[in-house]
DNA sequence: GGGTTGAATTTTGCATGCAAAGTGCCCTAG
DNA sequence: CTAGGGCACTTTGCATGCAAAATTCAACCC
């Protein structure tokens, strides 16, 4: 396009299909492109400012993530969002975090844990001043630790995968408070079981 | 191209990028494009019979199953068979057949258990003739119908995506005789836990 | 002789063009 | 007034064009 690069020192360019990518899968993530809304590739190179080329292969991409439908000669929706589908993901969620949980007792660095704890103490704190959102992004944050303390990058990106799916119900589902009370209690024996090193009293 | 469509009656007709997925998975999955191979665009489009984008639209999407690593403005290489990662994977991927197997304990319908055990005896019936060919597909077969007899689509997708990465070592290493029968024992013990669907049993 | 630089070629990344499939509107027939 | 058919417009799917990055190869300098 017309623009110079304002050469700051910028060291490395992000290809344009990946950032296209980051930011489509942001906006359905978000929800500012509501589940089962099309996607008008027209629109949407307008709305990025990229050509059709990166746009289309970032839909195929977001496709296969489970995040858009594709319905062959007439494009792309944003995947409605279906309780069944999130309940299954939530179901191999957890016999990943189950994993994920083993292989930290077993294996994980204590600076690992240290920053786990560190969280946990930061998602209280949301917790306490009762910020549901800060709240999230610091359950997320302890969520994605784990899976990566696991030290199986397999596992951790797998893990990501199904995570863009439920992220959106998160943002959308707004906790009660007990329910909450009860996910801030669950999540305080894990951090004492994953404290012990204990595994077997994690998979309870 | 400049060939014209026998119109056989085809119902349908399914998208350029979509079977250039499958073929160049095919191609990689099977080793006739070696690991650590590049991947030249101009070559695969000739060879597939395929302009560039659906080509790299397949390229990508192979990416995020990690069969082809992308080197940016380098292209894209067969992504080479690494032996910490193939091990992460196999983590998972019995992590997911244990839950796999507990669902189908839990729910599956009788007749998905009598097609599983009509593949376990047609893999014995491999075994028995020594045709490791055949075992290996049988085996995939059952493993693949275990998971999909779970009724949960999103486990199903998840472990055949990992799957992928996995068949291209089991086309290679060739399994020494003790090891494959250790397998069918093995094998053995899980049809019959399925059958009494006795979920305890199966983890051991 | 080894290393470096730079021009030619190749290859990728992105943009755009073209044909076919799809969608909707309007007009007509019943 | 409603149902059906046809035409125009939109949108997608694929192919190709163009510019920039990378690679190659060779001449040149030290």
């Amino acid at each position: 396009m017309g623009s110079i690069e304002p050469l700051g020192l910028s060291p490395i360019r992000r290809p344009l299909h990946e950032e296209t990518v980051d930011r489509l899968r942001d906006l359905i993530v978000q929800g500012e492109l509501a589940p089962g809304s099309r996607l008008n590739e027209r629109v949407l190179t307008a709305r990025l400012g990229v050509s059709r080329t990166p746009l289309r292969e970032a839909i195929k991409l977001l496709a296969t993530e489970g995040l858009v439908d594709l319905l062959p000669n007439r494009g792309a929706v944003v995947a409605p969002i279906d309780p069944a589908r999130i309940a299954e993901t939530l179901t191999v969620m957890g016999a990943l975090e189950s994993l994920a949980g083993e292989l930290v007792c077993a294996q994980a660095s204590d600076e690992s844990l240290a920053d786990i704890r560190a969280l946990h103490y930061e998602m209280l704190a949301m917790h306490a001043r009762r910020d549901l959102d800060g709240y999230f992004r610091y359950n997320q944050a302890i969520h994605l630790k784990i899976v990566e303390a696991s030290r199986n990058a397999v596992l951790a990106q797998t893990y990501r995968q199904l995570n863009a799916n439920v992220r959106r119900v998160r943002y959308m589902a707004n906790l009660s408070a007990e329910r909450w009370d009860a996910a801030v209690q669950e999540h305080e024996a894990i951090l004492a079981a994953l404290n012990a090193r204990d595994a077997a009293r994690l998979k309870r």
